[in-house]
DNA sequence: AATCGGGGCAGCAAGTCGAC
DNA sequence: GTCGACTTGCTGCCCCGATT
């Protein structure tokens, strides 16, 4: 250990990734400093494997952190850790599992409560006959269930485990592959009313289903980890990003920043093939400006928003040591938000200062997410998103029309994302539809900006409510359509619109 | 305060897809 | 072809905010 010094103690810390703490001792020799008596204990508990590679971190408090832990094939051990300890909702061990109560009794089942969060739900024909699929609770989901597909255990009073597809999409949440074997080895019927009880949680994971940010490492290979950076094959880091990769249809890139040089931002593109995720443009500047050599090590760790922190060791393990001149400002700052928007701040207080630098800058002016905002002028480049924005509703707001048109902005009130999506339904005002419209159901025809034609299902509910269902799901996502987009459906036949689409730039 | 319109959500049902 | 897993269109109901 190179950063140790001789006022500090001979007693260290170390920190496992639940939180449990094993005290070590430090033994400075002239050959160095190693972590000694406790280290033993601290190796068998967590399993770790022959090859591993751990990364430590000292913190200023002088205690030794070894934050990351992987294996050569990081994605096995990845997947490891989080299946015993750090997604314990996922993949919970098996004294510390998800588990169900069943009880015939009514009474029982209504005045059941418990410390551990759970949900009840009466058996219906749904759920033990018909689809055999088990709709969770959406606040339940939202709180304690992970943001992304993943598996979950159920154990029955009997003690047997099953594993169920636990799908959270499109803000649907639901049991689906294995709770067919469930009910059937439980014998559930229709009217049995099931408790559902998460049990024994680790207290961060409620909040959020991994306790810290997700890391992983890549060896540097010439002419392959140069060219392009795959990012994701595993199960563990697939349930961590898929959220983001799924939502970046329109920012297909994400921020790399070196933990040494925050200041310093490479804008890179994400590319989703069949092979996998890369990142492809812009990684080779990343490797470029820090000068990457062979068989060093980068530890990436995942923040969120599409945003990768690395750190670079050397072949020796060290973090490697850089000399760079005082902190400078970005040029550039791009986030990322969950909801697929993203944010840019653009700061002008320095001119490019590195390669890299001058990517990120040429990135955000030359493209300036080209889908959001129609860039007619130059001095569209300075405009902020706010600006931007105004601009965009005021183009929406001068539209006219000879035909009758109605504007709606999605999401304008209370429609989120998950309404465009997950509703596949639009709902029509009232009084357009009354006096344009069929007054019963019938198929409608959408024409995009682009010509396409679109037909859907506009349904006239007793008179009462009109929106479009069947079909306006293909045309929501053919066209992007995205939470604060506004369309202007403009009635240019009987039954036929031409939607002018004017797609907000995104921010929170 | 009452009414109304619209958004949110969950249940139901039927369809599709893929493995065997 | 069958079965299981999964998707998605449709519906009803509740709730909330705006309007009267």
């Amino acid at each position: 250990m190179k950063h140790t010094s001789n006022e500090e103690s001979d007693r260290a810390i170390l920190e496992g990734p639940t939180g449990s703490q094993w005290h070590v001792k430090l033994c400075k020799t002239e050959k160095g400093t190693f972590l000694q008596d406790g280290w033993q204990d601290f190796f068998k508990f967590l399993l770790i494997p022959i090859k591993a590679v751990i990364i430590v971190e000292k913190e200023h408090s002088g205690t030794v952190k070894p934050v990351f832990i992987y294996e050569t094939g990081i994605e096995a051990v990845a997947e490891k850790r989080i299946k015993r300890e750090d997604i314990p909702m996922l993949i919970p061990s098996d004294s510390e599992s998800q588990e169900k109560t069943i009880t015939e009794d009514k009474d029982a089942a209504e005045s059941f409560s418990s410390i551990h969060p759970y949900f009840k739900i009466q058996m219906a024909h749904v759920h033990v006959i018909l689809s055999f699929v088990l709709h969770t609770p959406r606040e339940f989901s939202k709180k304690y269930l992970p943001s992304a597909d993943a598996k979950i255990i159920l154990r029955n009073p009997s003690g047997n485990c099953f594993t169920v597809n636990f799908i959270n999409r499109k803000g649907r949440h639901y049991f689906a592959g294995g709770w067919r074997a469930f009910v059937r080895e439980a014998q559930l019927k229709k009217g049995d009313i099931c408790v559902f009880k998460l049990k024994a949680m680790v207290k961060s994971a409620i909040s959020s289903p991994f306790r810290s940010p997700p890391h992983f490492f890549k060896v540097v290979i010439p002419n392959v980890t140069t060219q392009h950076l795959v990012l994701s094959h595993s199960l563990s880091l697939k349930c961590v990003f898929s959220f983001d990769l799924k939502q970046s249809d329109l920012f297909d890139f994400c921020i790399i920043s070196s933990k040494k040089l925050t200041l310093h931002v490479a804008l890179t593109w994400v590319y989703r093939t069949e092979k996998g995720t890369f990142l492809q443009d812009g990684w080779q500047d990343f490797v470029r400006y820090y000068s990457l050599w062979n068989n060093e090590f980068l530890v990436f760790r995942y923040d969120g928003n599409m945003h990768f922190n690395v750190v670079i060791l050397h072949k020796s393990g060290c973090e490697r040591e850089y000399a760079f001149p005082s902190e400078k400002r970005l040029v550039g700052r791009l986030s990322r938000k969950r909801d697929g928007s993203a944010e840019i701040s653009t700061a002008r207080a320095c001119q490019s200062y590195s390669g890299i630098e001058a990517v990120a800058e040429k990135r955000i002016k030359r493209e300036d997410i080209p889908m959001l905002i129609p860039s007619d002028s130059e001095s569209q480049e300075n405009m902020t998103i706010e600006d931007k924005d105004a601009k965009l509703k005021m183009s929406a707001e001068s539209f006219t029309s000879i035909h009758p048109y109605f504007k709606t902005e999605l999401a304008r009130k209370k429609m989120t994302q998950m309404k465009v999506y997950r509703g596949f339904m639009l709902h029509l005002p009232r009084e357009f539809s009354k006096k344009y419209l069929p007054s019963t159901n019938a198929e409608i025809i959408l024409r995009n900006p682009s010509g396409k034609y679109f037909t859907v299902n506009f349904r006239n509910n007793k008179g009462n409510r009109h929106y479009f269902s069947g079909g306006w799901s293909a045309f929501v996502r053919e066209n992007k359509l995205s939470k604060g987009s506004i369309c202007i459906f403009e009635l240019v036949g009987k039954s036929e619109f031409s939607v002018h689409i004017f797609p907000v730039a995104h921010r929170n």
